[in-house]
DNA sequence: TCAAACTTTCAATAAGTACTGAAAATAATG
DNA sequence: CATTATTTTCAGTACTTATTGAAAGTTTGA
């Protein structure tokens, strides 16, 4: 079934923010990223505002909450006052932001808290219950923190090649 | 620094609630699983209840997701009209369901969207533009599909073994 | 140095999401 | 089969999060 790029774009542009909305992350925000990805051009606030239909405000939060995350860069435009954006087109540096992101913002304040958690004395049945729970959770997180920091410094585009033989 | 069993209890049901709501899961859900995380014993729905502070209703509800989720499971107590629940305390089998439910839930739904787009021609510099990310993200998406089914099917407590030299 | 162009901030409000409570449905018991 | 225990549903409401719009701030260049 044939489509436009017209409808192409807008459907990009909704299923992105709805997976982000999913994921804990503003709809907007997605959506500008979307946007901003399929753009060969680079945008300024005021044309993401009218291709997205939303404020000023609106578009200029979520364009530094990009930036913030990475993933997308202020360009300057020789004779234009204002600002332009263009967001981060490899995919393997998109990912390897928001992994980033993430990891700091969600992983790690995890392993400080159960770090925290795990001086209870395990010296009743629930308490050492409750202490194995924690010291799976830890365990499992410790691994995926370290798998991680080794995803984000493996610079290479190892997910476009074989990565099936690396699971068992 | 010590603390006690009930501090423990109370931070990791926050925490675990916390980190449900940032990764867009209901943070009553996560509590709830929390709870019955580091119960030994099966609970009820009004133990739930009286612990979380929370509604029957909502209590219910929440139940319902996580045996949808495959983390809780009902339990019937000979003797005892009402349903016990308990959870899953195997942490491989807890990570994997969680994939397992993400999966098909945004995964797979993302990447009939991208087959449905991927129908635009090539046929300017916008739409090539448009095509080339979209491709992108497809070689990305298929990558992460077929990734995380290995995942899934190693059943295997692969996560507490050495994962590091698998990434290049 | 002033005015215009543009960006940022944030209080008010809108929109979206989750929760309650009460009523309806269901299941178990005598 | 009627009573009671328990679970489920869902309309209304409360809570949370996102957005607007207007005012304040900043930068540029005449």
């Amino acid at each position: 079934m044939e489509m436009t790029l017209d409808e192409g774009k807008e459907k990009f542009i909704q299923s992105w923010g709805t997976l982000g909305s999913n994921w804990g992350i503003n709809r907007t925000m997605a959506q500008i990223h979307a946007l901003l990805l399929i753009s060969p051009e680079s945008l300024c606030a005021e044309d993401i505002r009218q291709e997205l239909q939303i404020s000023m405000g609106n578009a200029n939060m979520n364009l530094r909450a990009l930036i913030d995350w990475g993933l997308v860069y202020k360009k300057l435009k020789s004779g234009e006052r204002k600002e332009f954006f263009v967001a981060e087109k490899d995919m393997w540096v998109v990912i390897r932001q928001i992994i980033t992101h993430r990891k700091k913002k969600e992983l790690e304040p995890m392993i400080k808290v159960l770090d925290e958690i795990s001086s209870v004395q395990p010296n009743s049945e629930e308490s050492e219950a409750f202490c194995k729970v924690i010291r799976d959770i830890q365990l499992f997180s410790s691994k995926a923190d370290s798998t991680l920091d080794t995803l984000i410094k493996a610079d290479s585009h190892w997910f476009v090649g074989t990565f099936m033989k690396m699971i068992k």
